[in-house]
DNA sequence: GAATCGTGGCT
DNA sequence: TAGCCAAGATT
């Protein structure tokens, strides 16, 4: 599990040579580092370019100091920090893991291997990451940046996703991990494949390893790491209903698993038929139809077409009964409703004062686009 | 092993 | 521009 030898001395060394005068060090999660901070860094730069996460970090962190305030904080707030970040599981599994943290931890992030690996949402390389950034422990790590580096100088063939490919990778990366500055040496590599070793175009003639590296000498970067086998998206298609009524907006929550998990979206509808059927029971007949777009996400295109309609009706919000399964009956009196930010009126959204919740983003989108036509 | 899980930047 | 893929983990 630890790094091992020390056979490959002189690649360790180049690459902290290296670290010292190129690499990155003023992230905003390597300054005072703390395990919470590299810890929730490390989370949201899963499968994350560090352009898109650093202002997200840093709103969370203002928010959420550390692992107990994050751990008792509503999960809502949690994802709504984490909205348009995508990969809502990680906020979901941050949440639970620090609550781990709390109850069993007193609230202290663990520095066993073990005990970190087990937490929720935290990985292997995650698991290595966060120890050997903050305390120098001296595990390998291996994301993106690292297994694109180590395909290309020792020439791994396969893709990285076949489990043979990614556990020669782990080997390999357990083996160039020196036991001492760790921390360096991990964030070293990946400044490496972000800044050197890219994806396209590698600026070999500055790379550290380009004397010994297979992929160097062989002129054929371009095959390394393989490309993952390609298939074409499905695609399904969604009727958004934008419901209005008095300045606000009904959202529903979706369930706490799958796509869009914990995060609040209009009603949807598979056809327009549904979405007019439901419109007509509600005794709703004007409607506007809004331009249609695609959302792609990593395993289908979806299109979504939106549907705008305004209730009229002089009632309550309160009193409005709208009927469709999994909506929550709005039990709430008046006072309650007008005081703050009771649990159940989150259905109905105020544009005016929008509550702390987790949205999908083309909801926050179509909520903007509904603000500015006002 | 194969699917699932978001969104945005880059080419 | 449409596809590729990012500081991966979970089911």
């Amino acid at each position: 599990m630890q790094a091992q030898s020390n056979s490959h001395a002189p690649f360790a060394h180049a690459v902290l040579e290296w670290y010292q005068q190129f690499g990155r060090k003023n992230l905003p999660w390597q300054q005072n580092k703390t395990l919470y901070g590299v810890w929730l860094s490390e989370v949201m730069l899963q499968q994350t370019q560090v352009a898109t996460v650093i202002p997200y970090f840093q709103r969370f962190i203002k928010t959420f100091p550390n692992i107990t305030a994050l751990a008792n904080a509503p999960l809502d707030e949690v994802l709504h920090l984490w909205t348009g970040l995508g990969y809502y599981a990680r906020a979901r599994n941050l949440h639970k893991a620090a609550q781990t943290i709390r109850d069993e931890y007193q609230g202290e992030f663990p520095t066993d291997f073990q005990q970190v690996w087990d937490l929720s949402g935290i990985g292997r390389s995650t698991a290595g990451a966060v120890l050997s950034s903050v305390l120098n422990q001296p595990y390998p790590i291996l994301d993106g940046n690292v297994k694109r580096v180590l395909a290309r100088y020792f020439q791994v063939q396969g893709w990285t996703g076949e489990k043979k490919v990614e556990d020669q990778l782990w080997q390999l990366s357990a083996e160039v991990t020196p036991r001492e500055l760790v921390a360096d040496f991990n964030q070293a590599m990946m400044d490496l494949g972000a800044m050197v070793c890219t994806r396209s175009k590698p600026k070999c003639l500055l790379c550290p390893l380009a004397q010994k590296c297979g992929a160097n000498l062989q002129n054929n970067w371009a095959d390394f790491p393989a490309k993952k086998p390609k298939k074409s998206l499905p695609e399904r298609e969604s009727y958004f209903l934008i419901l209005e009524h008095q300045g606000k907006v009904a959202l529903e929550q979706r369930p706490n698993s799958g796509l869009w998990g914990g995060l609040y979206c209009f009603p949807q509808f598979d056809s327009q038929a549904e979405l007019l059927a439901y419109l007509s029971q509600q005794g709703i007949q004007q409607y506007q139809q809004w331009t249609a777009f695609r959302h792609t996400f990593s395993h289908f295109h979806l299109d979504i077409y939106p549907i705008y309609a305004q209730i009229y009706a002089q009632a309550q919000t309160e009193e409005l009964e709208l009927d469709r399964t999994n909506w929550k009956k709005i039990t709430e009196n008046e006072a309650e409703y007008g005081s703050a930010i009771s649990s159940a009126v989150k259905y109905w959204y105020d544009l005016a004062n929008p509550s702390q919740i987790g949205l999908a983003t083309p909801v926050k989108n179509l909520l903007i686009e509904l603000q500015k036509r006002k």
